[in-house]
DNA sequence: CCTTTCCGTACCGAACGTCGGTATGTAAAA
DNA sequence: TTTTACATACCGACGTTCGGTACGGAAAGG
């Protein structure tokens, strides 16, 4: 293949394989040779230009993901006229409601054989998301009188964990009975922390998004 | 090596020494020849003859670790004389006060390198324990009234999740601060949903805990 | 302004070492 | 004599390395 003008979009390309193998088959069982086939012509050499390892791919892979959800965090962060309680109301409403979420459904990812990637995402989500743009927003709550905690780190990371984690339908997969459920009783937590911030209008997105996964496998 | 007249030794001698190196470096970053190397004579023949693939051993590794405590579990469970409540409040006692909790620590394990074998924790945790140990004393709890819930299985799920992974200090590593703190926002967790099993002499122990693994390090 | 030189970089693909796994042999136990 | 518990030689797939090629653009020379 002749040599590409904008490298970058052979980075893009890469990545693009890879996520899709990734998801489709687990890390583990994705081989460079794989990424290869699926690159039109592309060789090892090219691949290895761009990426130090295979583990490097994947990183690159996780931070593609975690990008777009983390600049919708920071905008929300810094936003200036909302108290931190409503700023995580906003937070999970977004979550929730963007489009993107029926994106990635649409990959039918597989994370039950997938244990580097969700590793990778989890800890993304504790050392990355929670300190940078959930623990803000705490204490903003906390010096706006909106949330009340002696710990806004471990709140943080225990609000994202679950979340993100337990409450993401590719990583334990649930039915839409059970999402429902699970959403229930994570909004009756978060009422013990004195945070009411679940209304009806998330119960029936919720639903909807807990549908269409089901109805992609 | 002479064949073995109890080949059930082999087996134990495989699984501690493959526990041993998966906790040092890795599952993924332990080979079978590591494996071999450890075993004093022994060959790959001994170990493919007792298991049938890596992820094999992998499995009987997690399964014994998760035995002991599964043991702890089904007690508590089939006890009589404990309201719902009463078994919660046991079972965490007994998971920070048992020696065995100790010994595990000794081993410096590094679940931060080790998706795999988290993953398979994660697993059990959720597919095992949580369905087949605390659901039914939650459900017991319903029953007595000592538990009120109308999501049982979802809750077992999101307590057994917080407590055997989010504050496995193996897992997160956290400093003897910061577990105190994600056990303070725990059972602030649980007083929310109504469940009061949190005492000073648990805290008296788990700052123990936290310093003993913090002085393994 | 055009041409030639030169160098950085995108990319190629054979080769290598390591790995998990298998086939077959053998001796002891049953 | 059959079964079990191992040993040994070997295989194919894998991730990674590396010597090399081809292209593009900047700079130098005309």
């Amino acid at each position: 293949m002749a040599r590409n003008k904008h490298p970058e979009e052979t980075v893009n390309l890469i990545l693009e394989v890879a996520f899709r193998l990734f998801m489709e088959k687990g890390y583990e069982h994705t081989s460079i040779q794989d990424i290869i086939d699926h690159l039109g012509g592309l060789s090892k050499g090219a691949i290895y230009h761009h990426f130090k390892s295979k583990e490097d791919i994947l990183i690159a892979v996780t931070d593609r993901m975690t990008a777009e959800s983390n600049q919708m965090l920071a905008v929300i962060r810094d936003r200036t006229d909302l108290t931190g309680r409503e700023k995580l109301k906003t937070i999970f409403w977004e979550s929730i409601s963007r489009p993107v979420q029926d994106d990635i459904f649409t990959v039918a990812p597989d994370f039950h054989n997938n244990p580097k990637l969700l590793f990778s995402l989890l800890h993304d989500t504790i050392e990355e998301a929670a300190p940078n743009y959930i623990l803000p927003i705490i204490k903003q709550g906390i010096s706006d009188g909106s949330i009340e905690t002696d710990y806004p780190e471990q709140l943080a990371e225990l609000i994202l964990l679950a979340a993100n984690v337990w409450m993401n339908p590719m990583i334990f997969d649930s039915s839409e009975e059970e999402s429902y459920r699970k959403f229930m009783v994570f909004s009756q937590m978060l009422q013990g922390f004195g945070l009411d911030i679940v209304d009806s209008e998330m119960l029936e997105r919720l639903q909807e998004l807990a549908s269409i996964y089901q109805k992609s496998k």
